[in-house]
DNA sequence: ACTCATGATCGCAACTTTAA
DNA sequence: TTAAAGTTGCGATCATGAGT
């Protein structure tokens, strides 16, 4: 089955269009209180910070202190933020909502939306998280969206950061997009690499978009450049792979790839399905397993 | 958190239309 | 002529099962 040329587009880094093609290194050291006890609290003496699992509080927190210190409490005190794991090429996104009662008088609202890829450190959050809350601001205060880095978002971006020095709020962010899953040309005038968040391209049916070379996958790599270490398939994912065409094929034609999942689950457990390998010793020793604990 | 397959979902870039 | 706003299609990621 030879590769078909459908070329995936976008190589490593950021595109055109948000703003610069990167920058330099990493956003400049945290400088608000709140981020200090929020790592302070989250990060285990010696270790560093799991940000992925506090990212939540920390928002939270950072919200609370911006709004009193940079926005002197004139932003509401619940305020929705939720987390998009989507968002790519955005770190963050104000929604504005305005409602008209038939009294005439109108409610102004506003959430905000933040990237789980691009915000991969607290510092990150904490400039974005700012930078949105300048929106948000613009919005429930000053009732004006448009333009969105105009006059209006530049005022408050101004003044938080003469509270917050350290933090830049600027009309477009430039930050290194950490993509752990690389890809790469495999013909040697060319070796593009291709980053992605999952390991999402198909090597064998996608070639270079730069020269339609034939692609290989370099690995999974920490943020700091290392390699990851690879994990192989577990008995079930191999099971997944080698039965979930026929287990699709013989269900009616339109079943939910919810309900194959299913139908594969209950013939995994039955043994395997096709009955060529028995896995009634496994099977045995998992309940022997399950009775030791039981007798605890 | 990650392994497998693949349809559903949705961000986003590119294109088309409207305003100015 | 340009920008802004609306539309569309592509493709990257999520959902989903069990196990490590």
């Amino acid at each position: 089955n030879p590769y078909n040329p459908k070329t995936p587009k976008s190589a490593i880094g950021r595109k055109p269009g948000g703003g610069a093609y990167a920058g330099f290194g990493e956003a400049p050291p945290t400088h608000s209180k709140a981020l200090a006890a929020a790592l302070a609290s989250a990060a285990k003496p010696g270790k560093s910070l799991n940000f992925a699992r506090h990212k939540e509080t920390i928002a939270t927190e950072l919200y609370r202190e911006f709004n009193r210190d940079g926005f002197g409490g004139a932003l509401p005190e619940k305020f929705e933020i939720t987390w998009n794991a989507k968002l790519l090429t955005t770190a963050g996104l104000t929604h504005y909502r305005k409602v008209t009662r038939s009294s005439g008088v109108s409610e102004y609202h506003a959430r905000i939306e933040l990237s789980t890829k691009v915000l991969d450190t607290a510092e990150k959050l904490e400039a974005t998280l700012l930078h949105e809350m300048c929106h948000a601001a613009a919005w429930l205060l000053d009732k004006c969206a448009k333009p969105p880095h105009g006059s209006v978002f530049k005022k408050w971006a101004a003044r938080v950061m003469r509270v917050y020095p350290v933090v830049r709020v600027d009309t477009c962010h430039s930050y290194q997009i950490h993509q752990p899953y690389k890809y790469r040309c495999t013909q040697s005038w060319c070796l593009q690499e291709y980053g992605r968040h999952s390991k999402s391209i198909d090597v064998d049916a996608k070639a270079c978009g730069v020269c339609n070379g034939k692609l290989e996958f370099l690995g999974k790599f920490n943020a700091d450049g290392t390699k990851a270490e690879e994990k192989k398939a577990t008995a079930f994912s191999l099971f997944v792979k080698e039965h979930f065409g026929s287990v699709k094929e013989r269900l009616p034609a339109g079943t939910p790839h919810k309900l194959v999942m299913k139908e594969l689950s209950v013939q995994w457990k039955s043994g395997g399905g096709t009955g060529k390998k028995s896995r009634a010793g496994d099977e045995s020793g998992n309940a022997d397993a399950e009775k030791t604990l039981e007798g605890k």
